[in-house]
This record gives structure tokens, C-alpha cells and sequence, in this order.
DNA sequence: ACATGTGAAGTTATTCACAGCC
DNA sequence: GGCTGTGAATAACTTCACATGT
């Protein structure tokens, strides 16, 4: 619901015909498990192979590459590595892009940790949170500052993209004063939505729905077939 | 990917027509947001403004509650307890359910705190880990065990809900001896898309991709329209 | 007047299936 | 023979728009 226009808005210089969040997704995804691959293995991989171990179909793995322009040669598949590089192509910015993060509670310090070995592409470089004993400290090698200082932070260092920790009812108000600062893009780990203007992009990481929805299929979805030999 | 058939199998005895996971998602999050209406409020909603709150529209919040059979009355819009009672109704198992998480990192003792106060008919009932350390210890309200005991307590207790936070190389491994002890619909939180047989349920929560797709729209999305006065 | 319920239309996403190539 | 690239077909999802009800 987020990006309701067809999301290839007026997008600048950017050439890319404005791909969809979930095509966006799925090439996460593919670079992830492309390097993964072992070192030993084949430099080539076949559509079906990435799509097995993406738990998606043959078609849909070669229309994406399709869709950023990635070609690979018939009988013999796609390239790895240049297939990691032109997936990095779409994905990361060249110059690279930085993320900030409010919030330094259990989850928000669990983040930190998470994010600790990043790729350089994009890194959290700022921590903030409320409590004033938390401030000043380094937790996973991320200084953590005051939340009233967020907005200079943010302005001097650029960051665009923003990770809301933060308790549900605050959510929305840090989030407006981080879009004030220059940020963009929201990761929201509260349990509530946010409401923000079209020109923000904010993916919703609803633990809570998340969990139910799980909790409803299995109970809901077909047995395993009765095994009789 | 998950569920590629139209995920309403033949689904034993329960009645309602197999919705799908965009559908279960958004009850989830009507009810939430219901739930924590003040109470002072008006005891019945319109479809417009649930939808503003889920960020929806308003055909979509009418579509949704037709599917699970509520119906408001005409001008009055929909009385808010009944509504979430209903949404209780398709989401929540009668006799409850019970989830027991596999890997007390960072992570998981986050969500092992953020589970902590949580509605009785959805609970975390029990974590493993592999270190001896941690287990017999008591994490936020829930007993750690050694994972090597994982299939017992889980067989015991009816556990049907699985959370993995374990590292992305065990995910698998974990997974499929959850399986194999009678969990039946997994979270996944390791960067590592989980390969299981189609009577089990996955929701991926891949936080390197959300993340990912957060920089690369926060990039690419239409810039802040200019302010002239 | 204004809201719901819903068939029909529209849009987006996925899969099929096959021509072309190694 | 087996794989890629892709138009065409299908399926899934969302929105429109209006009859109906209060």
C-alpha cells in the first residue's frame, strides 16, 4: 500500500525503470544467496537453481533478471559474479548510503548487533534513544547519542535511511522528526503504522502480525499427506 | 511463494473459506489498532477510517470484513467490539496456541521480551539454545532449554508456532527437527530462506532485505514536492 | 446525506509455453 | 537437449461505482 503509484515516480537521473518492492525483494534475496555460494562451486548457476534455493519458480527468477537488464547465455546460465554486481548496481547506492536507528532497547541494541558486519554500501551509523544513561555509550561499535541531538546528526552525516525502535506510542513522532532531519526511508519496528507524506517510503516489520499470521496457517493449512507404504 | 496453491485447502472442518496471508495480515492489524482505541471513543467505526489508520482504503477494510462474514449497519458504520471479537474468531485458535522459540541470541531474547505481555491465546511458551550456558536459566518470564530437548517439551506442550533466531547456517538444521517434533508453522528470522514440505507454513522475516529495499526506495522514490508560497 | 455490500472493472504479479540459441 | 528471453495467458489483488439501507 505504500508505494500506491506504480512506483517508477519521476526518478531523477536514475535510469532504471522503477522496479516494484517485491522485484526489489527477490533480488536482495538472490545476491544473499549468490554469495553464499561456496567458492568451489561453478561460476555459473542455472534460473532453476536460484530459484530452488529461493523458494521461487524458474520464470519469475529470469523475468527479474530481465527486469534489470541482466542477460545471461542460453545452455550455459547466468555469470555469478556479474550477477552480483549488477544486482549491487540496482540496489546500492554508489556513493553509498547510511542509516540511523532510535531506539536503543532490547531490539533496537539486537539491530545494532545484527547490522554490526555490513556490507560498506550501507551501514547504521547512529544510535539514538530517549534515556540520557544510554547516550554517550558505543553498543556494537555505534555511538549512541541523545534523541534531541538526532536531527543535527543526521543532517551533518547524511543519513537517509532511518530504523524506529522505539516504543509504539512514540513511533510517530520520532518519525516525523527524523523525515524533518532529511531522512527517507523508514524501517518501523513498532506495532503501529506510520503515517507519513507519499514522498517517504516506510516498510512495516510487524513482529505482531507477523507472528499471528504464522499462528493461522498452522492450524489452518492441509496436514502432511498420511504416509502409507 | 509459500503457499502457492490458492491456500485454501481442503482445511479439515474449519469453515471460513481459506483467506489469504494479505488478508490475515490486515485483520491483524484492524484489531490491533481497534484494541487500542481509546475507550472513551464512539463504539462504532467506519470503514474510512480504519482505513485511514492501516493506511488502506476504504473498499479494501469492507472487502476485508466481507470475507470473514461482519457486517455493519448501513450509515452506522461497524461496532467496534463485535468487530474485534470477530476478527478473534478467524485469528485466534479456541483453544489457544503456543510457540516456542529456537535460539536465545540478541535477537531472540529481544523478541523473548517482546512477547512477554501478550494476548493468552498466542504465547512463547518455551526457547532453546545449544549453549548449556543459557539454559535452565529464565529469560523474560520463559524457561531456556537445551536445544537437544527441544523435540520432547515441544511434543509435550503441543507446540504448533515456531520462532528461529538461531544463525543463519543451523536455521535448517533447527527447522526441520521443529518439524519433524510437530511445529507446523515457522518465523524465520535468519537471513536464509527455510526449505520446507508444504503442509509447513514459512513466514520469512528477512531484516537484511527489508532493509535493503528501505535504502534503495528511500534512493529512488519521487523527491519531497517543492513549498512555493 | 452518508455508509455499507458487492458485481464489475482495473491493475499488478506470476506462470505458461515456445522460439531461438548454445 | 537443455537453457534463456519473452509475448501471451492466467491468477491474484485492489479499486470503482452504484444499488441498497438507515
Amino acid at each position: 500500500m505504500n508505494p500506491k503509484q506504480p512506483l517508477n515516480p519521476p526518478t531523477q537521473q536514475r535510469a532504471l525503470p522503477g522496479l516494484t518492492e517485491k522485484q526489489i525483494a527477490r533480488l536482495s534475496v538472490y545476491r544473499r544467496l549468490l554469495q553464499e555460494l561456496p567458492s568451489a562451486s561453478r561460476p555459473e548457476i542455472y534460473s532453476h537453481d536460484l530459484a530452488e534455493m529461493s523458494r521461487n519458480t524458474a520464470a519469475q527468477v529470469r523475468r527479474d533478471l530481465m527486469t534489470i537488464g541482466f542477460t545471461g547465455s542460453s545452455a550455459r546460465g547466468y555469470q555469478v559474479e556479474q550477477l552480483i554486481a549488477a544486482i549491487g548496481g540496482t540496489l546500492d547506492a554508489p556513493e553509498g548510503q547510511t542509516a540511523a536507528l532510535c531506539g536503543v532497547g532490547n531490539l533496537g541494541r539486537a539491530l545494532l548487533d545484527y547490522f554490526t558486519i555490513w556490507r560498506p554500501q550501507l551501514r547504521i551509523v547512529a544510535a539514538f534513544d530517549i534515556d540520557p544513561e544510554k547516550s554517550g555509550r558505543v553498543i556494537h561499535r555505534c555511538r549512541v547519542w541523545p534523541l534531541a541531538e538526532m536531527p543535527q546528526v543526521v543532517r551533518e552525516q547524511g543519513i537517509t535511511v532511518g530504523v524506529i525502535t522505539v516504543p509504539a506510542p512514540s513511533a510517530q513522532r520520532v518519525a516525523e522528526s527524523m523525515l524533518g532531519a532529511g531522512i527517507r526511508g523508514f524501517l518501523n519496528f513498532a506495532p503501529t503504522p506510520l503515517h507519513l507524506p507519499a514522498h517517504a517510503y516506510v516498510e512495516e516489520m510487524d513482529i505482531t502480525t507477523s507472528m499471528e499470521k504464522v499462528a493461522y496457517f498452522a492450524r489452518t493449512l492441509a496436514p502432511a499427506p498420511v504416509e502409507e507404504s
